[in-house]
DNA sequence: GAAGCAAGGACCATTACTTCA
DNA sequence: TTTGAAGTAATGGTCCTTGCT
């Protein structure tokens, strides 16, 4: 019951923006790499699955008029046949009857899960460092005939070993960018600090005539000037700085105070 | 060559079952 | 013995590519 696949959409939405994120290497060249499909698109990672009826079949109902339930189901019954076809004939190429026998629990709630072996599990993980992705298929039926399972149970157990590598690896991401917050948070609050102490020790170190509200007296950052002294200065020896110098700290975003 | 369609494969989110503390 | 959490096999939906017509 765990509730992984919820964790994980923030923490893909995080990890959308960061180039570092693992490219899972498709052996199969034909498919783009997960990351490009949600690294544009974080909308998408974060819709619940109700919101996910938007593509495909869905989108073809909504041509046609009827209820996207009469379409998708009728597309559910024929994956369904093609995939029961496929079963027969796998079940052809395997080699065991135990699974035949489970396959007759299976009829009783619909789903009995398979526990795989010690042995099954090591070949397998071995399988997987070699190639994450079953490619070509050829691989994927040897692989079942080796280990007296169907390949559609080899398939399923890549697909999840794939799903939790990405988890594992979305984590570790997900821990450095927090040690780089840290880090950056850090830097950026002894900045701040460091900022506080030099403008303490620039009013410190100016004549008292100098220590004037700044609203009055502003020091232009460009031109290091307070105002215009040299023209004004023997009939007015403070002024406001002109406008162009008046430096707006609101207008200028980058100015660190 | 372009368009439409079906099949197949990969990925994803989710479900449901098992195991274990 | 019960229960909740974690792990994981299995399912269903979507998207993309490829091959055929």
């Amino acid at each position: 019951m765990g509730n992984h696949g919820v964790c994980n959409k923030s923490i893909v939405l995080e990890l959308s923006l960061n180039s570092s994120m693992v490219e899972h290497n498709s052996t199969n060249n034909t498919n783009k790499p997960c990351s490009s499909r949600l690294k544009f698109d974080p909308s998408l990672t974060l819709a619940l699955s109700g919101d996910r009826d938007h593509g495909g079949l869905y989108r073809q109902d909504s041509v046609s008029g009827g209820g996207s339930s009469l379409i998708s189901v009728a597309s559910v019954c024929v994956k369904r046949e093609r995939e029961v076809k496929s079963e027969e004939s796998e079940k052809l190429i395997s080699t065991t009857s135990e699974v035949e026998e489970d396959d007759d629990d299976n009829s009783v709630n619909g789903r009995k899960k398979l526990r795989l072996t010690k042995a099954q599990s090591v070949l397998l993980e071995e399988a997987f460092k070699h190639h994450s992705t079953l490619n070509p298929q050829k691989q994927k039926q040897e692989l079942a005939r080796e280990l007296k399972l169907r390949p559609r149970q080899v398939e399923v157990w890549f697909q999840n070993r794939r799903a939790r590598t990405k988890l594992k690896q979305t984590e570790v991401d997900c821990e450095y960018l927090k040690k780089c917050c840290e880090v950056l948070k850090e830097e950026n609050t002894r900045l701040h600090k460091e900022l506080q102490e030099l403008k303490a020790l620039k009013l410190s170190t100016q004549p008292p005539y100098m220590q004037l509200p700044a609203a009055t007296l502003t020091m232009c950052p460009s031109c290091k000037r307070i105002g215009d002294t040299t023209s004004s200065a023997t009939t007015r020896p403070f002024t406001v700085a002109p406008k162009p110098h008046f430096f707006n700290p609101f207008s200028n975003p980058s100015a660190t105070c």
